[in-house]
DNA sequence: TTGAAAGCGCTAACAA
DNA sequence: TTGTTAGCGCTTTCAA
């Protein structure tokens, strides 16, 4: 084990009592010049650190904040964590990552482990198979700061922040039908989810705009958020088997976006010729693909950063928070090849 | 805040002693059967959680372990993550993950953070900019567990985890050579980095065996592993800009693969007909792009798992761990069209 | 079989 | 200005 200077060391070295040290250390005003600089000069030199976890034990916070996604290994996840990492360790604190990888009782587990690890606050993006958000609501009501980002819980008013998943939806099915498709169809995560069902007004209201008639058939929920490759296979493939076959799909989510493409390929479908594509994704791989990908992204960078931030100021907040924002950002719809009518 | 029971409160309830409940909570023998399963019962309606705070002050672990990698938004490093993050679930230790953004200083500050953390051990895989590693030879030496994977340090003899780099590259080389190519260039990350070594030494090894002269300005260092965006420009112009332009390149990492497809693509050049590819990546979609993308895989996530195996075994090792092994896994070539010679 | 008490590193109320 | 002491939650020796 490696091991470091105590308090305890450095007053007993010096002859003095712990709380003097103590004191010293914090820049207390009850303390002689001489006596600080010597501490100070001393602690500096055998380089002590103090003891987080004694810390913590003290003031009972953890100066750690856990982090609740569905996977690391997702582009939008892992820039957000990127963004989450970025604020947190600047402040001081340390982050917990757990992956639910889309399971709800994962989620359950993730969160009381967070818990019992006494974490100062929670971020969380909801996992797809998640309906029961209650365990949230409870510790809401208890005061215990929860910043909800992306997938965000409805019923729960603590801080939150998405993307504008309405506008986004919206001007990719937009740019879809400008350029002269009919017949798009909608594959999305899954139907718990409000990003979901935002996403999906957002693809309604375009199709509305320009008066055209939405087909149920053309919606396709995929409950595991895609973690199943049948799920996905299976919507593709019955979207593709429909009588009045879609000529363009938009997708709604980053890993059923990269799935979707290798469906297609498997299946030898021609992006855009067989049916174009506009997908959620923050992959930026996505412009060497063949087609190039028209996408719609999403600063994820910044959403984690602010979530980070917004829940470090409720953490510290001297007084209960009672207020609570939900901050929106803009996506970014990025056209390429995939989404252009073929002459 | 939100607080749980503690022992103490569950002493008092049933008129026991803290110590009592103590040892009833950890099964210990010199217990009433009757006082244990009160105890039990009680801890279990209350949903009792010792306090890992308290138990790391006691016990001088921390129950955590501290990761140091350059970027969690890579393929390779998050699927390893993914795996560290799974074994380390299991095991009762939660993972405190730092970047180094590929920066020497802020790798030194992420251990420094980690160690005055407490953290119980170290999985490391050095910065493109690290040459110097006495830190952690200084650690090693005083008996801290630290493994590294994938970019190890070579002067330290503690147990490390690597891919069959020099096999890795030679089967890439070869198929490269076997395909007619003959004036292979190779574009890999810093100097510094022993992967880079090996993986030159694969290469190498390939242009050897079938006798074809190596040709020192075909080789492309960069230093900052591809963080700056200039950097790869500048080492891709200057391979097409040769008199004897090289007709493949062989690319040594992930970030490079993507970032060179990237520019090639905005140069307008074809792959494979004006320079063929083969490049070290761990993303799931290079099959996707255009043309589909020749890769050495890794098995990062099985990489991220044996790490963290070992290095749990030498953190809860009664003895001095003295023995140090070093893994290594092989790495997949995948054929695809970006490597096949045009006719 | 159970309880009292010390101690892990630190802070802070209280005393001197 | 400095020291003494208690206490955060828990384990563990020692005593009963």
């Amino acid at each position: 084990m490696f091991e470091s200077y105590t308090i305890k060391d450095i007053a007993k070295a010096l002859g003095l009592s712990t709380s003097t040290v103590s004191r010293a250390l914090n820049g207390s005003y009850e303390i002689g010049a001489e006596t600080k600089k010597l501490v100070l000069e001393y602690a500096e030199k055998v380089n002590y650190r103090p003891n987080p976890i004694a810390l913590s034990l003290k003031e009972q916070k953890s100066h750690s904040i856990g982090v609740v996604v569905c996977e690391v290994a997702n582009d939008y996840f892992s820039q957000a964590i990127n963004g989450i990492e970025s604020i947190a360790y600047n402040r001081g604190y340390h982050v917990i990552i757990t992956q639910t990888h889309e399971s709800f009782d994962r989620e359950t587990a993730n969160v009381q482990h967070l818990l019992s690890r006494h974490v100062d606050g929670l971020l969380v993006s909801l996992s797809a198979e998640t309906a029961d958000t209650s365990q949230y609501k409870y510790l809401h009501e208890k005061g215990f700061p929860i910043v909800f980002f992306d997938r965000v819980a409805p019923d729960i008013n603590t801080h939150k922040i998405i993307a504008n998943n309405f506008k986004g939806s919206f001007d990719a099915t937009e740019l879809l039908i400008k350029e002269g498709f009919t017949k798009i169809a909608h594959l999305t995560s899954s139907s718990n989810l409000v990003i979901s069902r935002e996403r999906f007004d957002g693809f309604k209201a375009a199709l509305d705009k320009y008066s055209l008639h939405f087909k149920p058939g053309y919606l396709k929920y995929c409950n595991h958020g895609g973690m199943i490759q049948d799920e996905v296979e299976f919507a593709v493939k019955e979207l593709l088997n429909m009588d009045e076959r879609p000529d363009a799909v938009f997708i709604g989510s980053d890993r059923l976006t990269i799935s979707c493409m290798h469906i297609l390929k498997k299946m030898g479908m021609k992006v855009p010729e067989d049916i174009a594509i506009v997908g959620f994704t923050n992959s930026d791989a996505t412009e060497l693909f063949d087609p190039p990908l028209t996408v719609v992204r999403q600063p994820a960078f910044q959403i984690g950063q602010m979530a980070t931030e917004m829940l470090i100021k409720t953490i510290e907040s001297k007084w209960p928070v009672e207020e609570f924002t939900t901050e929106q950002v803009e996506t970014e719809l990025i056209p390429r090849s995939s989404s252009q009518k073929p002459l």
